[in-house]
DNA sequence: ATTCTAACA
DNA sequence: TGTTAGTA
């Protein structure tokens, strides 16, 4: 199939088709018009990759990633246990992120609560 | 009608 | 990512 197919049944836009290519998420074929041809297991791939990128991981990472991912039906899973503790890191990444966040609303919170009084 | 690359009021 | 131009 060519990308509009793909597209279409994965609901992912073509831009984001041709990004994940550069990105090497994706490796269609090309035909001798340059067009990409994309398989059926693209589009289990393709919802792969959505669910890594939900799920915070750079693309750079997903491309790491993926070899050691069991696809259940849908369900990924982790098989190395390096990928384990690596995705545990980004974790704790992402409770840093999330204080940071709360500190910063706790700052707006003082400004948004000091409001001047009409004198 | 579709897809491709490259580029950005 | 959207979008658009100019093609094949």
């Amino acid at each position: 199939m060519r990308i509009g197919e793909l597209a279409r049944r994965t609901g992912i836009t073509e831009r984001a088709l041709r990004y994940y290519e550069e990105q090497g998420l994706l490796r269609p074929e090309r035909r001798p018009s340059g067009y990409r041809v994309y398989g059926d297991a693209d589009v289990a791939a393709v919802r792969r990759i959505r669910i890594l990128l939900a799920a915070g991981l750079s693309t750079a990472q997903i491309t790491q990633v993926l070899p050691c991912m069991l696809d259940d039906d849908g369900l990924l899973a982790p098989l190395c246990p390096e990928l384990v503790s690596a995705l545990v890191e980004h974790r704790a990444k992402i409770d840093e992120a999330i204080d940071e966040l709360a500190a910063t609303r706790a700052n707006l919170d003082v400004i948004i609560s000091a409001e001047a009084r009409p004198t």
